[in-house]
DNA sequence: AATGGTAAGTTGGAAAATCCAACTTACTGG
DNA sequence: CCAGTAAGTTGGATTTTCCAACTTACCATT
C-alpha cells in the first residue's frame, strides 16, 4: 500500500554524494588536489558534469569554493567541515576495495600522526570493539510496508 | 600527457556499487530484506535497474542467489563475506547522514552486542584513536600527472 | 607583436542509463 | 474461477552523461 521508499540517512546522504563523480572529486580533494582542471584529469569526469558536481557539493555545504585569482577569477575548492567528515566514508570505501577488489598492493597509503601505516577499523563507540556484522541488531527503522 | 585517471581503490570499489540503487540494495539486503519486490519497493529502484544491479552484485561476489523455492523458481540474495564487508562503508555513510544532513532523529538505530546503542567510529588499528582528517598524511599515491 | 599554453568553465549534439507501465509465468488462497 | 504474490522482462519515453569544441583572459616565449 504505502509506496513509498524507506526513510533513511544512507539514502539522504547518497542524494547529496551518491552521483557518479561526487565521491571521487572529493577523494582528489582530500589528496591536496583543488583545481578544476586537475580534479578532472584525475578523476576523468568530463568538465561539464564536473562543474555541476562541484556546484552541488558546494550548495550542500561540503566544499567551499576560494578565489584565488582574480583577472580572470579563478577557484579552488577546500572543503568544510561537513565535507571533511566524509572522509571517513572514503576510508571505509578503500579499505574495502583494498581488501576485496584490487588485486595489487594498496595504491594509496595513508600515515597516522601515531607513526604507523593507516589501517582503518570501525569500531563501537562504547566497548571500542571492532565492528562485526553479526553482533549487529536494528534497534529501529522506518518500515515502509507495513503489511 | 597522461590522460590516465588516477588508479585507486576507491574507484575500484565504485565501479562495483557506485551505481545508482546498488548501495541502497545492500542496505536492505542487511536490514534483512532479501526477495526482490521488497527491495524494489524499499528503495524505489525500477525493476529493471533492480535486476541489472543484484545480478551485478552476485557477478561481483557481493551476493548469493538462493532458491527458497521451485515451481516457479524464486531466489533471496543472501550477502558473502565480501558483500557484508561492505557494511562497515554503509555505517559510516549512515553516520555521516545522521550527523550532518539528515534534521530529525536517526532513522535507523542499531545496537551493538555490547549493549550500546551503535556510534559507529573509525580508528587507526594501531593508536585505536579515532581518526581525525587533520592528522593523515599521504604516504603514497597514483600520479597520473607527472609535470 | 604574435603564438602557444594554462585555467575554468559553457555549449550543442550524440550516446548511454534510467524510468515507467504493462506483460509473463506459475503457483496459492478464497 | 478469480485475485493476489512473486520475480523478473520488454518497449518506449525521459534523463544523464559523454565528448569535442568554444570562450575569456592571463602569462611566457619567440
Amino acid at each position: 500500500m504505502a509506496h513509498r521508499p524507506r526513510q533513511c540517512s544512507i539514502a539522504d546522504a547518497l542524494s547529496i554524494v551518491g552521483e557518479r563523480w561526487s565521491l571521487l572529486t572529493l577523494r582528489e580533494v582530500f589528496l591536496g588536489v583543488r583545481r578544476f582542471d586537475r580534479i578532472a584529469r584525475n578523476t576523468g569526469a568530463s568538465r561539464d558534469i564536473l562543474a555541476a558536481r562541484l556546484s552541488k557539493l558546494v550548495e550542500s555545504g561540503l566544499l567551499e569554493k576560494k578565489q584565488y585569482e582574480t583577472h580572470p577569477p579563478r577557484y579552488e575548492y577546500v572543503p568544510t567541515e561537513t565535507g571533511q567528515a566524509l572522509h571517513a566514508v572514503l576510508l571505509s570505501l578503500m579499505d574495502w576495495g583494498d581488501r576485496y577488489i584490487t588485486r595489487t598492493d594498496p595504491p594509496t597509503v595513508w600515515a597516522h600522526d601515531c607513526g604507523a601505516t593507516l589501517r582503518p577499523v570501525m569500531v563501537c563507540e562504547h566497548c571500542r570493539e571492532p565492528l562485526r556484522p553479526a553482533e549487529l541488531t536494528v534497534v529501529r527503522v522506518d518500515q515502509p510496508n507495513p503489511e
